[in-house]
DNA sequence: ATCATACATTTGTATATACAATTGTTGTAT
DNA sequence: ATACAACAATTGTATATACAAATGTATGAT
């Protein structure tokens, strides 16, 4: 609660006090602050599950191959995040029984991940309320204002 | 380079081969990208001085007081993170005489930390780059249509 | 004046991010 | 067949993030 005020707080002050910023900059911290918004949001549905954004990202990763292995660079291609420490985060959801790995027969220097059945059914509880978080995230713009948003988003990136 | 390119692809694919991803979702996803976009290009400016976005944002705090002090609580309140670790931050920027700290007269619970002259300088050096920058990041889009975005982000957020 | 509470910072632990270096495997050139 | 380069994953180190707990200081109630 603390922490939310705080950070409430702190947007407001952004927004307020330095909205004679210079555009490019105001729009630098106006997306990073939108990012950290949504990740907060994000988290919070993850947290009771013990299971980081990072995490259930691989599972999805994972999920999305229908029982095939993937490998770590499959995996680092998909990821939002930089390539390293992928191994890391299979280490962990290997902990948790979400996701096995095993040597690649045909390639000894690659390994085939799995996710098993438990990081499947975990997906499967986790699928709805990420998507009720997603939409409470974006309900304050109308559907034509979110196409408007997606599209200077990409097109910002070139 | 390597990193760059996993990185191309990664953006390109998210574009692609999920652009039918709910509106809700395309649009976390893309902020995210966005934000790690920008993060790396700033990155990227302040690497060859050695010093990390968030040292660099405290650093642009302190220089906002103008020689009065801040406290921690100050810093924390105009960081876009999470409050925790400024300690460790500040211990950082002390190490490279950036920054100086002392326990607060008045109320011996606080600490008072002033900005020193080579971080004042150090600030001086990187403003014109850090803008440069984020001018070249955003300069996809018209001034009319970064506006746009920029009232989207603020709407959003509610 | 004492005690409980709140405040401000610090410390500890787990995870994530960024990059460099290392290990082990495969492919290729000679 | 051997040596060298490329590949895939792992490991190491430093920093950042998220939260909980601890430390020390000040304030308020009685």
């Amino acid at each position: 609660m603390y922490i939310q005020l705080l950070y409430m707080k702190d947007i407001t002050d952004i927004i307020k006090t330095k909205s004679h910023l210079p555009l490019a900059k105001r729009t630098v911290l106006n997306v990073s602050v939108t990012s950290i918004n949504f990740k907060d949001g994000i988290l919070s549905v993850l947290k009771p599950y013990d299971i980081s954004i990072e995490q259930f990202n691989v599972l999805r990763i994972l999920r999305g191959k229908n029982g095939e292995p993937s490998n770590l660079m499959d995996i680092q291609d998909r990821m939002i995040s930089k390539m390293s420490n992928t191994t890391r985060l299979v280490d962990k959801l290997i902990l948790k029984n979400l996701v096995e790995r095993f040597v690649c027969e045909n390639n000894r220097r690659k390994v085939d991940i799995y996710i098993t059945d438990e990081g499947l059914k975990l997906l499967k509880l986790l699928d709805p309320i990420i998507e009720e978080k997603e939409n409470e995230l974006t309900n304050k713009l109308e559907k034509e204002e979110l196409e408007t948003l997606n599209l200077l988003l990409t097109k910002i990136r070139g």
